[in-house]
DNA sequence: AATCATATGTCAAACGTTTGCTATATTTTT
DNA sequence: AAAAATATAGCAAACGTTTGACATATGATT
């Protein structure tokens, strides 16, 4: 049986008040007990049991993650930083993938309550803003909107939507698409399009916005990307995220369409991995690293003191990666 | 205050056992009092408490993954796949990115055993079998050897070496390159350099094996692939993962090197990314759905038994996905 | 009418810690 | 030399749940 508080207490000729005192740096203690008891420990292998110190009083330090999937780049490298600001913070992190399903999402969110984690962050569509507004725990939105109260970290998707335009209209071409995963209005997300619009609207041109629902697979976007790009090729084409745009890239490769040239490409997210491995890309960055580091420091402030008054949105400035592609 | 057990009691008008037999199903329950039970949970908005529960002696159904990265599309999705395996078998998931830092992974492993958890997946390469002999929980090591006893889960690595080396030899090519991530001998992954060796061992090419280091930035990696290719560029390339393959497609394209044609390359993994929007590559694609099953159900029997005599090594096959590439 | 099985529910101990209170010994201050 | 402050450590309750042992009521079987 491993070795348990009392164990050492008895081992060291102690009571386990002393013991715990030791672990905890807590009262006074002559240095000689501290060393009987530190002895004792390392005799038996001690591993003081996290589950009955949160069951007492202390903190879980766990930290619960709602995204839809780790398949995409972007979260992935997301919840890789996340996880390492955590971690910085002295918090453990739970990863919670909803891929979609309400059912899952809603079982984590239940389960997340159920294990006392201190805090939550999440980027998850499917429940509903009551199924949040009554979670236990702080929350983080993370380009997302939940309920009131609960703080949005997102990049500034609308200037990024304005960028991606303006890189676009450096050339001589008005025949533009935008490709977005996303058509919830409410949707930080959807800011993009707004911005991108926007601009647009200035020089009287009305792009076509193709929406490629969330739940798409890699498939059936790339039967509707070979069809614009077959049927109705546009000059220029704004993806909302810049796997789609890896994937434009390749449909235009394999029929002739030169990038740039025939047709210009500007992504969205501009993670690293698309910097090192698709640097001809030309994407708009989202401060990723500063994002995480956002999400944790306030999720921070919120379980010190949950009632400290948050701002409801904190968006982050975005930046042009110049590739090749525009 | 949230709700505890005792409160619903008192709501009920029924003593703590019974609201706990009520939630646990257990012993004779009248069905007036199941209603009145459920009932006065609701109207709480009652949540049990996981971790008074884990002390009392329930399991956490926590369980531990290590793996150096979720920047490597490799480990996001084969995390991905665990997360989803794990949960469907009840298990909720707590990532552990040892990013490279042996103190890291250490300080994790000891707070996944002071968590409790029920088990680990590991494919950390920092720590000595020591470290992990320790620890508390049964561990299922994916592609790495920790310790006797300890089962192995990988692809047949052997088998993919081969399968590059045949596939590169259907042209009539003899200078031959391997670039490969880890150069411990001991790893199950350096197999793959081994069963390429093989196969050219019988055609009597000697291929020269590359060893970038595993901690090699993606910047020092594309030196090191320009200065290949520049300076000594071979007829083929076996890349040990499918994201350096990437970036020598990206490097070749730079410099005016066709593939195939001047150079044929092949990768390993075949995650589904690269199905998706690499599809000219050529590579050997791990299994990477069953292995994560695997490696769930292994763990899962060694939790539940824990004295169960698991093999030494789990290997299951690996196939060629054509792309263009060679 | 005594016995047994079946329902229904309560008591109190236990899980492994932490901590407020208390007790004693030692030193410092008056 | 008494009072006060400081140092040292133990007792027992508490955290929220589960569970074995026990108590009682009801009905069925002898």
């Amino acid at each position: 049986m491993v070795a348990k508080l009392t164990d050492v207490a008895e081992l060291a000729g102690v009571s386990a008040t002393t013991v715990s005192r030791v672990i905890n740096h807590k009262g006074y203690l002559s240095s000689n007990t501290i060393e009987k008891v530190n002895a004792s420990m390392r005799e038996l292998n001690y591993q003081p049991n996290n589950i009955a110190r949160s069951l007492q009083g202390k903190s879980t330090h766990l930290v619960g993650l709602i995204f839809p999937t780790l398949d995409s780049i972007f979260f992935a490298e997301l919840t890789n930083l996340l996880e390492r600001e955590l971690f910085a913070h002295g918090y453990k992190t739970i990863i919670c993938n909803s891929q979609g399903d309400p059912k899952k999402e809603r079982d984590y969110l239940q389960m997340l309550g159920a294990n006392q984690v201190e805090g939550i962050i999440s980027s998850s569509h499917n429940l509903n803003h009551a199924d949040y507004a009554r979670a236990s725990a702080p929350i983080i939105g993370f380009d997302r909107y939940f309920a009131p109260n609960i703080p949005i970290v997102s990049s500034d998707n609308f200037s990024g939507g304005q960028l991606a335009a303006r890189e676009l209209l450096k050339h001589p071409i008005h025949d533009l698409v935008m490709l977005t995963g996303n058509d919830d209005p409410a949707s930080p997300t959807h800011r993009r399009v707004e911005g991108f619009k926007d601009i647009l609207a200035h020089k009287n041109i009305q792009p076509r916005i193709i929406s490629l629902a969330q739940s798409t697979t890699p498939t059936l976007k790339l039967g509707a990307i070979k069809a614009l790009l077959r049927q109705t090729p546009p000059e220029g084409i704004f993806c909302s995220d810049d796997m789609t745009a890896l994937m434009v890239m390749n449909v235009a490769r394999g029929l002739g369409i030169s990038i740039p040239g025939d047709l210009y490409l500007v992504g969205y997210d501009g993670v690293s991995f698309i910097r090192d491995y698709i640097p001809q890309l030309t994407t708009i960055q989202q401060p990723l690293p500063d994002l995480a580091k956002l999400s944790v420091s306030l999720l921070e402030r919120r379980i010190k003191d949950p009632s400290e008054q948050l701002s409801d949105h904190y968006e982050l400035p975005v930046k042009v990666i110049s590739g090749e592609s525009c």
